[in-house]
DNA sequence: CGTTTTTGACCCGCGC
DNA sequence: GCGCGGGTCAAAAACG
């Protein structure tokens, strides 16, 4: 792997946009990557012509000669750092990032008809896993005119960032979901992932789940998006092969074995054991490297992984 | 304990 | 002003 590129992720992270509405002055940080894109990301990937602010340069040229080496295709004992920061970043790296923040005016409560700026996208399910930013859900309403409920989303990656996204099964094509971006992330790039707990939720498990909009898998996919829609035997099934891509992807990268990820067709926490356990050992080190501050604003190559972690098991 | 999803209630913009 | 429809809130429950 790579040295990381603060601008590249910003960068990269602008692919796919499909069409982005009008008036959008604010760096847009919040477009999907695919999967494939989101490793390559890591890989210097991104040339992709796209303008960097000056305050990302002078970040970037700032942080560059400490930039760890992380190596993500060997054994987790791969950061040892013993680097001292010096006085010049800590000085100099908090009124950068406060530029940032103050170049990058925090959208105030967003208008519920007049949102300006909007990315739509129209993928297929398995590009539902695509995305490398942590929503939360909060909500879902059936819409009028579509046999399909849209679900609701914002961005947990971090605190106040106002990001949202929809999500929603296209009428005219049920094979594919309609995304619809609104507001930017104010962070860079999740830079950890959050609690899993919660995430890998069944639905027979709750006796609350009458289901108004007749949801009906009773293992999730995706709990967010899986659990919107309608039970499907396409969808689980795109899953699963989305499921044997990443295990594919994986076991390019690394030795670990193939019985630690899942040998059926699931989808879920457990078949990342070797990214937790990366994770887990990156983690003190990255802490003691950063301040709490920089973290979350910083890319991270253990990206976050939480939004995918699901199971298919014995829906259908 | 912290985080998530679920889901009913509420809020708000818009058309009539 | 009223009703409708879409968007958000927040309490409850589940999960690791």
């Amino acid at each position: 792997m790579e040295n990381w590129d603060l601008q590249a992720v910003v960068r990269g992270c602008n692919n796919n946009i499909d069409e982005v509405m009008e008036d959008s002055q604010i760096p847009y940080f919040c477009a999907p990557l695919s999967f494939q894109e989101d490793n390559e990301l890591f890989a210097a990937k991104f040339p992709q012509a796209f303008e960097a602010t000056t305050t990302l340069d002078e970040l970037e040229e700032l942080y560059k000669p400490f930039y760890p080496v992380f190596q993500l295709t060997t054994p987790p004992t791969i950061l040892t750092s013993s680097i001292s920061v010096p006085q010049e970043i800590i000085t100099l790296a908090p009124k950068l990032i406060k530029n940032m923040e103050e170049s990058t005016p925090v959208r105030k409560r967003i208008s519920r008809k007049n949102q300006n700026k909007r990315v739509v996208k129209e993928v297929k399910a398995e590009d539902l896993f695509s995305d490398v930013w942590a929503w939360r859900k909060y909500g879902q309403k059936p819409i009028k005119g579509s046999p399909y409920p849209r679900s609701y989303y914002r961005c947990s990656s971090s605190k106040g960032c106002s990001a949202r996204k929809q999500v929603e099964r296209s009428c005219s094509n049920p094979e594919t979901f309609i995304i619809t971006y609104t507001a930017e992330h104010n962070h860079v790039y999740p830079t950890r992932r959050n609690s899993l707990a919660g995430s890998t939720r069944s639905k027979f498990s709750s006796s609350k789940n009458k289901d108004k909009c007749g949801s009906s898998l009773n293992s999730p996919a995706t709990p967010n998006i899986a659990a919107s829609i309608e039970d499907d035997r396409e969808f689980v099934e795109s899953v699963n092969i989305n499921a044997v891509k990443v295990e594919a992807k994986l076991s390019e990268q690394d030795e670990i074995s193939k019985e630690n990820f899942f040998l059926d067709t699931t989808v879920n926490d457990e078949i990342f054991p070797s990214l937790e356990d990366l994770d887990r050992k990156l983690e003190p080190v990255m802490d003691g490297w950063f301040s709490d501050e920089f973290s979350d604003n910083f890319p991270s190559p253990w990206f976050n992984i939480k939004g995918h972690s699901n199971t298919v098991t014995g829906a259908c």
